[in-house]
DNA sequence: TATGAATGAGCATTCATTCAT
DNA sequence: CATGAATGAATGCTCATTCAT
């Protein structure tokens, strides 16, 4: 049987994926170090050493770049944090190995989750990830260790602050996000009271 | 005694200082809605209903209203994380009020929030900001209330983590802030276990 | 009486008008010469002697500079081509009278009539002048002398067919237009036959 | 004998045609639409229906496409022009076949007429039509049915203004032109006058 | 000092041309 | 040869900054 849509990919479309790719990462870098008006096409083109046509090759508007960008990482993101087999039965323990996950591929994409995190009033481009931590907090509520005092939307955000706070600043320093893990669980779970 | 530093001022002062707080105010606005670098200098006149060239009589260059802008909102900003007279003798309390009158300052200035949540590779223009937060987080540790556990310096991250969380769909929605102090709190100290 | 949008220019609406008119002076060259896609905001800009931003400030795009200098130049032309105080009786001294005018006027903007006569697919925009020929020629119809076994439109047409025949050739050579109205006129009325 | 030069074309070399005739089929439709500059090579290759590179295999730059257009249609419309076999005696017969032929090549190639007709500062293009115009009048004069008072030069322009005055409006409706043949002579001929 | 037009460096985007496949 | 992606110079337009009024 013959399907055009999902047929091996020749050659010259592997080249495509290359350079698109190429381009993807240089802009995460650009994007990244100077914010979306800051970063120019130039920068990226050179990055990635292609030239700045090839970059429009690609993509019709520097807009479309971020855009691009953004989904590609998120759908990559979403993996990580999505169940996989042989994982812990402990909600706390099932959570900290996702965490190490997305911790891990945060670090890969250091740049994404810079960007990410200041984008101010593009709140749909963050909405399937939000989607994601909100069926983690479900997970815990649905094992009776959540609290249900409190809205699990807030819980899903509360998750993702905590991660932000800890992370944040290793972005900064520039030092591995793997080894919070175990501490954005513990504060998650039960604060920072004593 | 007088002091050229601390005099009264004069009609004149008070006239620039009104111009000083037009332009402070507006490049609130105008940063919030178009982020960093989409700001432009026309826009903040405009919203300030004066000349563009009135701008640069009152500021050298373009950063440096954005620069004037952190500071004077942090300063107000600590002056409400500080303590003030008559306040509960218990952390938790204590620190309810204090966010809550945070909170409130947010709301009325909902625009340098979005600002200064979202300015990747400027840690110096936030860092008295978590000195503030790290000295509550020291109070609550003197008190016995905080876990020792953990380094001050991630659980006032934390802290300001949580608040993110809670406050930034608000933002979102253009919500009412103030009410979420208490959830704020209550996850901060015992997280979202059960 | 006071009316605003009357009033007497300021000194300040006069320094605009001519910036305007240097902008479409240097314009009507630099189109002629290049053509509206080969004309160059920079050549305009260094033609009139001033900034590339300042066209900028005057025009929105490259294409309202052209509208707005065909605009103004049809404006100037229909003027001429209008009936004037103490025209010859005879319809084809009048007809020579005005278009010695009309002449007269290309001479002094011969950028304008290069452009004007090779604007393919904007037919809106010489709709107007079309009309002052159709004018002209319903004049002498109703003078009995232009014959009526001929559609007037196409004779509105015609008579532009034949200025035009008569104008290109000194267009190119640099050559001046006026002395060829007699001859226009003779052509128009007598046609090429002995 | 053999002649390099007129030798019959081998299946290569007609297949070479047919591609150099697809891209002037196409440029004359695209420089039509777009005018000189506006025209892409692109769009040329794309109405052709073939590569980009494709057209550089035929032509070494784009200016070369237009003036082997023109060159191409220049060709063929003096055919038109020219003497052919058993023509009528009188020259207003005569000259109404001839430019029946003219104006039905001419409704072959709208996009031609519409290119040669807005063609400024490129008059050295348009030459060799000019010159064909003018054998036509030779003829007339030599007639005796031409007058003379007025210089063959210019009655050679007058004809072609009169032609495009005629033509124009059609070629802007998308109607037919052969019909106006006998109007054009009638005028060019006898005049508007009555 | 307020004003707003002038300035021109800077950047996004286009498109003629090249060239590896 | 045909192909179509890569190239980068060229150009339209923006906007921070200056400055004459």
């Amino acid at each position: 049987m013959r399907r055009a849509t999902k047929r091996e990919p020749r050659p010259r479309d592997e080249a495509r994926a290359v350079f698109r790719n190429a381009i993807l990462d240089a802009a995460e870098a650009v994007f990244a170090e100077r914010g979306l008006h800051g970063a120019r096409i130039q920068d990226i083109a050179a990055r990635a050493r292609i030239a700045v046509g090839t970059v429009y090759n690609h993509f019709d508007r520097k807009e479309d770049v971020l855009d691009a960008l953004i989904d590609e990482r998120t759908r990559e993101l979403l993996v990580e944090l999505a169940p996989q087999a042989k994982e812990p039965e402990e909600f706390e323990q099932r959570l900290t190995a996702r965490l190490q996950r997305v911790l891990a591929f945060m670090e890969r994409h250091r740049g994404f989750y810079a960007i990410a995190t200041s984008l101010p009033g593009q709140p749909a481009k963050i909405q399937r990830w939000r989607a994601a931590f909100r069926a983690l907090i479900d997970e815990g509520i649905a094992d009776g260790v959540l609290s249900s005092r409190i809205d699990p939307t807030q819980l899903a955000a509360f998750l993702g602050g905590t991660i932000r706070a800890l992370v944040f600043p290793a972005l900064e320093r520039g030092a591995p996000f793997a080894e919070h893990a175990e501490t954005i669980v513990d504060l998650f779970l039960h604060g920072a009271g004593k």
